[in-house]
DNA sequence: CCTTGACACGAACATCTGTTCGCTCGTATA
DNA sequence: TATACGAGCGAACAGATGTTCGTGTCAAGG
């Protein structure tokens, strides 16, 4: 009985939701086949009386425009305010996040919540000023989101920020043996070796993000 | 002019947003007419019209409960769904466009408009596959956003199929004389020039985005 | 007293839109 | 082979719903 659903009936339920979204009101039969090209309304009727079947919407009968769509995640849920708390340069540290007063932070960047994991806490945003984290395929101008944190696994992307170099870089982390290893994105690249008091860990890569003017 | 809002007018107002949240799609004319005891649709429909002028609701002729509240749209319209519709690498050229069947396509990603510009027209994302595109800072695994065009202004990165060479890239373009100089936005790595016969023009890069797991 | 404009009325009309029904097709299952 | 069932098809039907139009009321202004 709870078998997948068809891709029809996908493709139905996304074009639901979508229409719903661009126009604040659902979409008859008709509209549904026409835009998704199936060829009668029975089918589309069939497959609605399955989608309710399932409990993804409510339809009311002798309605026109009568779909409900039942777990509807409200836009707004999808959707993460990020703070752009200042500029990470190789020359300087970050912006310590407690001395950011969260009311003065006027600025933000919307993301939906797929692109930077299921907890969005400690998530904040930097602009990328200069192109000290051209190793790691960030250029100037560009966007990171990081979540805060003091620690690293293997393997993570983390900023970093170098006590005896004064810097600030942005490498995958490896802790060997009494060493630490920062490795830079690009292949082609050497990597940092350094001691472990040298290397304070600022925050964790979550995305990176350019957008073209 | 912008008299205050009749009774009749306010009570048709606030209706219509009560039954939005109840029911999840607008109220006929109808509806409204027997529930708020108005004795003829055409009076509805008047002050319909009147509420649409004030620019309060929009209106959508010929459809049934075609009625959107204005004010309600501007939280939900903060996303915009953009279909994956394939990768992108050196060797092949991109998926074209009129080939990929809309209802087949069930990857999207979802960015909030203020990062790919107001108009939505013509966007479609891809994975990136591989590492060719190094040098415009775009790795393997990214995800590019492009804009439909076939043309392009100097200064503006873009798609490209190159015929002869057989190849996509991705680079700023600039038009010079009777030559087309494709140029890295990594500044070490050298320009490639090429005639206009050569370049095929795919799309403008909009956004860049990688995800961090 | 007459005109004008905002607002309201009711009925007829024309679509818009959901529903139903007989039919086909392919894949299992008995 | 026969039967069942999910899925799809096309057409006709009926009810739901927006639109139009002639008419009426009333207060403000000439």
């Amino acid at each position: 009985m709870p078998r997948a659903l068809s891709q029809r009936q996908r493709a139905i339920l996304d074009y639901i939701e979508r229409f719903l979204d661009e126009n604040g009101y659902p979409p008859t039969i008709r509209e549904i086949q026409h835009d998704l090209n199936i060829s009668s309304t029975s089918v589309v009727d069939y497959n609605l009386n399955v989608l309710e079947q399932r409990n993804l919407i409510r339809r009311n009968r002798n309605i026109s425009r009568g779909i409900e769509l039942v777990g509807r995640r409200s836009a707004e849920k999808r959707v993460v305010r990020i703070p752009l708390v200042g500029q990470i340069a190789a020359g300087q540290p970050l912006p310590v996040l407690e001395e950011v007063d969260p009311a003065t932070v006027n600025d933000h960047i919307e993301l939906s919540v797929d692109l930077v994991g299921r907890s969005q806490d400690g998530l904040f945003a930097l602009r990328v000023n200069g192109f000290s984290m051209i190793d790691a395929l960030i250029g100037d101008g560009d966007i990171v989101v990081l979540r805060r944190q003091q620690t690293a696994e293997n393997g993570e992307t983390v900023a970093v920020w170098l006590r005896r170099e004064q810097e600030t870089t942005l490498k995958r982390f490896y802790h060997e043996g009494d060493r630490i290893r920062l490795q830079p994105a690009n292949a082609t690249m050497a990597p940092i070796y350094t001691t472990p008091d040298n290397v304070e860990i600022q925050g964790k890569l979550v995305t990176v993000l350019r957008s073209v003017s």
